[in-house]
DNA sequence: TAGAAAACATGACAATTATCATGTATTTTG
DNA sequence: CAAAATACATGATAATTGTCATGTTTTCTA
């Protein structure tokens, strides 16, 4: 008989402190580590499909998540990330709407389940948790809107190079200064929003120039800087 | 003596029903309309600009409102539309961010200053007040999304189909079967992300083709199942 | 209301980006 | 480990879209 997959009580999760439930107390911890479930998925599986509907959230215990909804033309657009910490599903759970985007692993990768009950009890319980889920909600609605406005305005180029200092703020580096992230070619197009071929050349060219390099599908950067000078980012 | 601009008490307001305030009770009204400012702003005047902080939302009491952003090259982005019983600025207030976007008027526009302890008062003592704010917050990541995929996916054409049925769907039509919404052509290029020739030439095709008809700067759709067919919606 | 300014319109052209074809390297799997 | 599948790479070409130039129409304002 196969043992439970079971992650450790939520008081002592260490990825809890980065979390939305960072500020809860002893008693609401023990609530929440007696209600939520643990799980497991595999690299490349997916924990909840675009369309469907939410019965609770998510909560990363360990693992890197991409979260990507289907264009109308069948291509696949990958919206955000997720890592040790985070949440998902929270907003077809709070919109009353199916999921807007599917949540696959890229690597192996444990989560809690928190179900609609137990986080609906808390909100309604603990104002200052209200303001700390708007809060999340809020920021995401700015990161968003950032990214409408670069995908209209900014070239290929110019996003390519901004996506790849957001890979290496979320995901950070290997021991060998790798972006820490297994993505294809092919998911770094649908991330930037163009062809495949596009984004292998340009990342040939950056090569070529000095900016990165290249070891097999790892990413290293060379140049900090004139990444940020190709994104226009001068912040 | 000039006599200061004064909209009617909440419990009457019209544009209230379809607002995040619909479920407030009486008692909250009276609260609200005792705290709330009025103010009057002239077509194209800001009510507020990207990058100052929030110290309060604003709920439109009659109007109409484009919320848009700098892009790096100094180009304008629009990001939102609001109308009556449409609230702004809470995003900010919410995150404690500065206002990632400007919000100027498009059109004579009357609108509710609510204080930020007033809505943190609403949202700390009222817990169903805290979900429906939540559920706005929501469907606001969803529809920002639903952006970012056809921004990366979808041809400049078919994004302004798409756009032509968002604005008859948001602000109606006048008695002329127009989109009852002042923009210029340079307006809608900043909203589908695109040059304001591209905007001209495709808008002179599909009169051409009797998609749509153009009289001065206003737009009649003649045929919305075409105009569906070119954005390849399907819902 | 006349003149100025802004918005609209169209053509010519250039730049960017996608698509297709083809070949090589890498990974997966029986 | 060999074969198959997948991912990566690059060239050629086509399609899309942006930019510049120029002229017309509409709107604003002194």
């Amino acid at each position: 008989m196969k043992k439970p997959f079971v992650i450790d009580k939520c008081a002592n999760c260490t990825a809890r402190v980065d979390s939305v439930f960072s500020d809860l107390n002893g008693e609401q911890l023990e609530e929440l580590s007696k209600e939520k479930g643990c799980n497991y998925y595999k690299k490349g599986q997916t924990i909840f499909f675009e369309g469907n509907k939410s019965h609770g959230i998510y909560c990363v215990h360990h693992g890197k998540i991409k979260m990507h909804k289907l264009g109308s033309g069948g291509k696949e657009q990958i919206v955000r990330f997720a890592k040790d910490g985070d949440v998902l599903g929270y907003r077809a759970l709070l919109s009353g709407e199916a999921f807007s985007a599917s949540a696959t692993v890229l690597e192996d990768t444990s989560v809690c389940y928190i179900p609609k009950e137990t986080l609906l009890g808390f909100i309604q319980k603990d104002p200052s948790f209200s303001l700390k889920v708007l809060e999340l909600t809020c920021k995401e609605i700015g990161k968003t809107t950032e990214m409408v406005t670069n995908l209209a305005q900014k070239p290929v180029r110019e996003r390519l190079a901004e996506v790849l200092l957001m890979l290496k703020e979320t995901f950070g580096l290997t021991a060998d200064n790798e972006i820490d992230v297994p993505l294809s070619r092919e998911d770094l197009a649908n991330i930037v929003g163009t062809a495949t071929e596009s984004v292998i050349r340009l990342l040939s060219e950056m090569k070529k120039e000095g900016t990165i390099s290249l070891s097999g599908k790892k990413i290293v950067i060379n140049d900090v800087q004139e990444l940020m000078r190709i994104s226009q980012l001068y912040e």
